[in-house]
DNA sequence: TGCGTTTTAATACAGTGGTTTTAAAACTCT
DNA sequence: AGAGTTTTAAAACCACTGTATTAAAACGCA
């Protein structure tokens, strides 16, 4: 069976994560990535494949853990508009804590990655319409139960939400600033108010 | 005094411009935009100094006419809503019409060159501030003419309708899609709409 | 005409990129 | 213990990067 790995996976691969994450695709190198992980560059090739293929397993793993986040909110007990608020506000918390002001790792992909690269820019098309869609349910299933206001159909106010949420994270990565964040979303919650 | 020059400085900063624009920063090569401008690299380093200062003229160039095009909305005849509607308009129309999916030069470079250097992060974020600024300024217009709902502060409307924008310019890279941007701006708008 | 200056063209340069190779090391299985 | 296999370490490879250099070309002015 050969020589067994002397480094742990999960450990390379979120070093990996928070290269990427913060410096972008084109920005990160090779030898980046294998110094942050102390391994030889070999070992990340043998490991991963090349660099590419690294980066789809990155974000892909990104995009898993992200999206099951997601559903612990939305499909939890919370109602509909607490479940919006609880994302939403997690999502503040998460770009104001962050000192690296990296953002969104699927939003900087489907900038600086997905246009040239016809399988990422799937991949970010996947998870902006699992967003949209979590976001779209939530808001009908709050309108079939009265406590959200029925004037505007649930897909176009869902579209709305998931384009505030991307502005965040864009804003996220320049000036994460709380009262800017919090102010953006005030209106935005106050379009789903009955009454 | 001296040889004139033979290429049009214009043509080759417009030309640089769509590939940085399209490609972004590290994968946009002097090469690239030699090749792109039929000039030599010489002639590139000549002209505008090395690789960032060129890259510095080319999205100065673009905040300029892209600014000046929105004052020529927000601070023409048209009527506060009316003017916020033109260029939200605008902004999808040039999405749907470009078929390379280039987005936003600004918000592309928010991503991708902004977190690594100070001087195009606050280029970037004073183009972020003009924006909100020309939006809150419409709103509070409209909403001291009666034409806005006054429920929420112009502050805060102004910060979601420029989330929304940046949300439609992430979105116009990967999926420009009338439908998708159109329902977005529907709830958008209808927060304006006094009763 | 010739000098000073600027642009051009072509090439050179040193560094870095992604990736591969070679050989030694560390294990399993027979 | 030996064969087979996988991982590691170090170095090598080569295309490409940003940038500089050199020399020729094209102008204005004395």
């Amino acid at each position: 069976m050969g020589r067994p790995r002397e480094f742990d996976e999960d450990r390379v691969l979120d070093a990996a994560t928070q290269r990427f994450w913060m410096n972008g695709y084109d920005a990160t190198s090779i030898r980046d990535l294998a110094e942050d992980a102390k391994i030889t560059s070999a070992s990340l090739y043998n490991a991963f494949g090349d660099k590419r293929a690294l980066y789809r397993v990155v974000l892909d793993r990104y995009i898993r853990v992200a999206m099951l986040s997601c559903e612990e909110i939305f499909d939890g007990p919370a109602r509909p508009v607490d479940a919006m608020t609880q994302y939403f506000d997690a999502i503040i918390e998460e770009a104001l804590q962050d000192g690296f002001y990296k953002g969104c790792f699927v939003v900087n992909t489907a900038i600086d990655v997905a246009p040239h690269d016809a399988d990422f820019k799937s991949a970010v098309i996947a998870v902006f319409n699992r967003i949209e869609s979590y976001l779209r349910d939530t808001i009908a299933a709050g309108q079939a139960d009265g406590t959200i206001k029925t004037k505007q159909p649930a897909a176009d106010l869902a579209r709305l939400f998931l384009g505030a949420l991307l502005g965040l994270r864009v804003l996220a990565r320049v000036t994460p600033d709380r009262e800017v964040m919090k102010g953006l979303t005030r209106p935005l919650f106050a379009l789903l108010q009955t009454a």
